[in-house]
DNA sequence: CCAAGAATACGCTACGTTGCGTCTCGTTGA
DNA sequence: TCAACGAGACGCAACGTAGCGTATTCTTGG
């Protein structure tokens, strides 16, 4: 399923870690500044010094080169897990406010809906997403949450969780501005 | 800034309607059989029969020429009206289920998924998408619903509508399964 | 033990294809 | 009469594939 990770041990040269690192790091780079639609496999090859097929020997389209960098961290800060202080309200509140302060500066809300439209084509892509942003830890918390009583017990945890994220994509899509109060309204809104 | 539309009466011939209209219905076929992405002008004006020019004399992108597909009302169907019964909960609940259901169809799924593609390179195709899924009369009635003590008088309306559409938009985008109690679950999450 | 050989990755260059957006052409129609 | 139309050629960018010579690495056999 993952493309572009180790090959088993056989004869030949080995795959050249430092060609994977750059066309990662590449991809990263012009992902920022020119967006997904703009960004094409032979830009990425001359920006990582690579030859076209060497990409194309490990990956079958852009959407999973891009799926990889996401993976490899080098797209989006790692700064967006969910805290855990116990208090999940709290720690809902905080999470939402680092997204919403990502999207708030200059460059980043085109980065996310560049993003979103990557997912939209390649679900791999939309996977690797939802786990930048935290969408694993926010169901066992959310569902542990329930089950402690700290929320109400029949919160419907799916729902939940595609509702918080949904309207953080929603954000990033229209580009809505953003109102000091959202992160507390939103939680106040979902968790009862 | 809607494109395609009349044009100042001048000397000369007028512009062809039947021409609009066949590059419309072009544009929501191919849409619909191929997607956003595999959506091409020169497609376009093969299936119409109509010249490329003539598309570009009208349209400055692919984007305009969807965003006006799409206020046609040839991509979507017009059943994604908000009903009005007075119960808000039960028309919101009847909506998603419209919603959901179009969703589950088969076929379906992709061309949403491509539409939010589309909205996220193209402003003008967003704000059409969020008409055609009935964003408008949302705003209008939980306002009142507030205004009217039906639901929380504090409810953050514009919080609200994103989660719903966000939702939806998350369902489509990551093909999750349905569940029969969504819609109800998400009302009753939201409206409390 | 170590050279020969096989297998593979790499950079490079080139190719045919597709779609873009622009630009003539005659032709047609209000 | 003159703009809109169809047809289609043009240069450009990117696609994905192929073949080349070179470098690297494992396997084999004298």
């Amino acid at each position: 399923m993952t493309e572009g990770t180790a090959a088993p041990r056989r004869r030949g040269a080995a795959r050249s870690e430092s060609a994977r690192r750059a066309i990662l790091a590449a991809t990263a780079s012009l992902f920022a500044t020119r967006g997904y639609d703009h960004l094409t496999i032979e830009g990425i090859a001359a920006e990582a010094g690579v030859a076209k097929q060497t990409i194309y020997r490990w990956w079958s389209s852009k959407g999973s080169v891009v799926a990889e960098t996401l993976i490899e961290g080098e797209l989006l800060p790692g700064r967006f897990a969910l805290p855990d202080t116990g208090n999940l309200r709290a720690d809902l509140t905080a999470w939402l406010e680092s997204l919403f302060g990502f999207l708030g500066e200059p460059g980043n809300a085109p980065l996310i809906t560049s993003l979103v439209s990557a997912a939209a084509g390649n679900p791999d892509v939309g996977a690797r997403l939802d786990d930048s942003l935290g969408a694993s830890e926010l169901t066992i918390r959310i569902r542990d949450a329930a089950a402690a009583g700290e929320i109400w017990a029949d919160t419907p945890v799916q729902e939940t969780i595609e509702a918080l994220i949904g309207a953080v994509v929603m954000r990033a899509l229209r580009g809505s501005p953003l109102t000091p109060d959202a992160s507390q309204d939103l939680v106040r809104l979902l968790l009862r």
